[in-house]
DNA sequence: ATTATCTATAGATCTATAGATAATGC
DNA sequence: ATTATCTATAGATCTATAGATAATGC
């Protein structure tokens, strides 16, 4: 096997290792024996096992960076990036989320990366922020600026957010004990469509009581 | 300090490490240097590393059982269950979830608990398992159950457990990055309420429909 | 007198390096 | 000729035990 593709599967292996049991309880001789060679020869391709985590880190960051280009999502200050998200229609949000609900479950490396951050959330700030901006808190905020011009006076976009995403977050989880994939993608399409039509309800409610 | 104290002092520090960093990534001599001793000395109260953990998940288990009794649940087989909850009031289910969620995040012990759940989830059948039993597809299958009455065709009840759960389960994520106990509780009220509300609407609509 | 804690340490395991050997590419 | 892999091993760390010492309770 070349080099770079024994790097390649040394960083593989080294994710779904650590996406399971964690940095710390994964030896570099485990790793090494996934791959197929012995453990000192692991340092020909990464300098210590922090290596090939923080590579993993990196990776996921390129490959983030890439996905937002292939996306066209607008780039820039998030100022910018809400203004553009205003107008959008709810049709391309149910897209978009279905897209990124079968990127972190159905695709191995997103998946295991998420896993990862699981495992590694509390261990320290980095690894708290990049949970949050990838998985938790960070697509709360994102949606709560899509909804933002949604929101009347007992709906806060927070509210709104919740409702939305927190269907999705759960999903990720039954994904990972269960994992059927077409009943969830079916489910999260349901659950769009569902919160779509009671915003339109709730809509037309407040215009009955005007 | 008395014998018993240490050994509850040994366990709730042990799990406040377990619950940050997982279990292996925690050697004895941390849990030791946490209560104030040396790492030998814990093999007077406990044989293993692996039985301090052990001791823990009895210790909730313990817990759990008593807390059932204490809410009055009903008792006995998952059927019996079902129909002694067919007929619950819905500020009953507000009560019992606000309650489970100070449970969740707010307790220490439950907390950790949980956050350690979340860290070996992966690892084996048996933490599986607890996860889900205690955290992610549990309730939902429980919550299932309990809205079977109120679905009809286009709602299916897995997609109101989902719905209902979907927002608390993301909450305690958020919980754990941000922690505004005052601030996230006024919204998983609020959450109910709306759930509440849309169900009630829904309701009418499909009468208006008729 | 009994029990909790301590120091010392055995034995396993873990990360990483040194230097020998095998495989690959000009 | 260069580079990837191997064996051997250093040095750190980890769990757990043995036996000495200090603290506690009748």
């Amino acid at each position: 096997m070349s080099t770079e593709n024994t790097k390649k599967k040394i960083l593989t292996e080294a994710l779904k290792l650590f996406s399971r049991y964690g940095y710390e309880a994964v030896s570099v001789e485990q790793i090494a024996s996934a791959v197929g060679i012995k453990a000192p020869s692991l340092y020909k391709h990464y300098k210590s096992k922090r290596d090939i985590f923080n590579s993993i880190i990196k990776t996921m960051d390129d490959q983030d960076a890439e996905r937002a280009q292939e996306y066209k999502m607008p780039e820039g200050e998030f100022d910018k990036i809400i203004e553009a998200y205003q107008g959008i229609p709810l049709d391309q949000i149910k897209a978009y989320s279905e897209a990124l609900f079968l990127h972190w479950t159905d695709e191995d490396f997103s998946s295991g990366f998420r896993k990862m951050l699981t495992l590694e959330q509390y261990r320290n700030p980095e690894m708290s922020e990049l949970y949050k901006r990838y998985i938790s808190t960070g697509p709360v905020e994102y949606m709560q600026e899509v909804f933002r011009p949604m929101a009347d006076s007992d709906t806060d976009p927070f509210q709104l957010a919740l409702e939305f995403y927190g269907p999705i977050y759960l999903l990720y989880s039954i994904y990972d004990s269960k994992g059927d994939k077409d009943r969830l993608t079916g489910a999260l399409r349901k659950h769009i469509d569902r919160f779509a039509q009671t915003l339109n309800v709730r809509a037309e409610d407040d215009t009955k009581n005007e």
